[in-house]
DNA sequence: ATTTCATATGTACTAAAACACATATGTTAA
DNA sequence: TTAACATATGTGTTTTAGTACATATGAAAT
């Protein structure tokens, strides 16, 4: 019940959600500096929000060098599973191009 | 975005969790009453979590003489389905027998 | 008409979450 | 070994959410 509610309570705020969504859609490990990048958020609060995911089991991070990636944990129950397709029927246009900024940032990195 | 979280958020505290997960798997109308005494929780306290789930679209009400009866909103999207489904998958056993007792309550209903 | 019952809400209090600033830690680059 | 960069966290402040008591509203029963 309390892993439950803290799945729903991480889930339950602006930044936190928009975090997951871009996980969710973009497939790929993303690291803080370009989460605040993207979200357009002081980096303190998102590492804040991203102990609170970290703390619900929804994200893992691997240290490379100076960057913490984080990434979806892989999914384990059918309640996770369920969740993360919610969160997939959440359309684009309600995320404010950041998932715009996201992709012109990865592609970068990919060059 | 707003809307999801809001359902997020009202699904991220116990009272409510609970009333919506008997909700689903009762699969009737309940009265505030009834809530209160399968909860074990104060009836103002009741009335105000009913709000917000009211406010997140998740419940409806419809006023049966001194009775309230509050029941899930019918499902017309597939964000809704899906939160509803990962609902289901919560285990009757984290609800420590507060499913047990409403089921004795509702069967006294049916005499 | 008055009492009783079911539900909702005003208001005050308490607790929890989000935020902002400064700063610490650890890593790579110069 | 010092400077620059990436991330995390201590602390104080503000905002929001939950709780409790009293009481209001409105319907049914006497």
């Amino acid at each position: 019940m309390d892993e439950h509610i803290n799945i729903f309570k991480a889930l339950s705020d602006a930044t936190r959600l928009k975090i997951i969504w871009l996980l969710t859609n973009i497939n790929e490990k993303i690291c803080v500096s370009e989460i605040v990048e993207v979200l357009d958020e002081y980096q303190y609060n998102v590492s804040r929000h991203l102990k609170i995911l970290k703390h619900a089991k929804l994200v893992e991070e691997v240290k490379e060098g100076k960057w913490v990636y984080y990434y979806l944990t892989p999914i384990k129950n059918e309640f996770r599973q369920l969740i993360q397709e919610a969160i997939k029927t959440i359309p684009e246009s309600q995320m404010n191009n950041e998932i715009h900024k996201c992709k012109i940032l990865l592609a970068e990195r990919h060059k």
